[in-house]
DNA sequence: GCCAACGTTGGC
DNA sequence: GCCAACGTTGGC
């Protein structure tokens, strides 16, 4: 089983939008760097958990735990022309940009800021902590996802 | 294939 | 709203 994270703004699509989904499942459309669309396409398994990011708010941080239920597929959002996503240069023959389906799993009992997160020395190599980085989907070690899931309990530091 | 210009992300 | 970081585009 692998472990992620992925982040997304909250005013457009926060976790309470993936609650109130029907079977709180929804596509993560909308994808458009080649990095993260390779990892959704090749390497996110159903059964996989993933951190829900709260990304360009007042509080960014992890906020809840989903599931991927379905794996890699075409993102038809990028041949919709209405669709904010367009991408005129996919062909939806050969699709450039693919999606998975996740689950809401659960809220986390408190939000684990961004600010916290960058105190601690067992995650300096999260890419999520390093200045400048805009990769909306990342891979987390086993090591690391415990790490952050163990700090849902205890109290939050400065 | 280089690289400047431009666009986007996202913290602050 | 600013701006640093970085990805993408396109001229050459």
């Amino acid at each position: 089983m692998n472990y992620w994270l992925m982040k997304s703004e909250p005013d457009v699509f926060g976790i309470e939008h993936l609650k109130a989904m029907p079977k709180k499942t929804e596509h993560w459309d909308g994808v458009r760097n080649y990095q993260a669309r390779n990892m959704m396409r090749d390497d996110m398994k159903r059964g996989d958990q993933v951190f829900f990011y709260h990304s360009n708010c007042d509080e960014p941080g992890i906020v809840g735990i989903m599931e991927v239920v379905r794996e890699g597929y075409p993102d038809h959002t990028a041949h919709d022309p209405e669709s904010k996503y367009y991408d005129p240069k996919s062909d939806p023959d050969n699709p450039r940009w693919y999606m998975v389906d996740v689950k809401y799993k659960r809220t986390l009992k408190r939000v684990i800021t961004l600010n916290e997160l960058k105190t601690y020395k067992s995650l300096e190599d999260c890419p999520l902590v390093r200045k400048g980085n805009r990769l909306s989907i990342m891979p987390l070690t086993k090591k690391q996802w415990d790490f952050i899931l163990s700090l849902e309990t205890r109290k939050a530091k400065a």
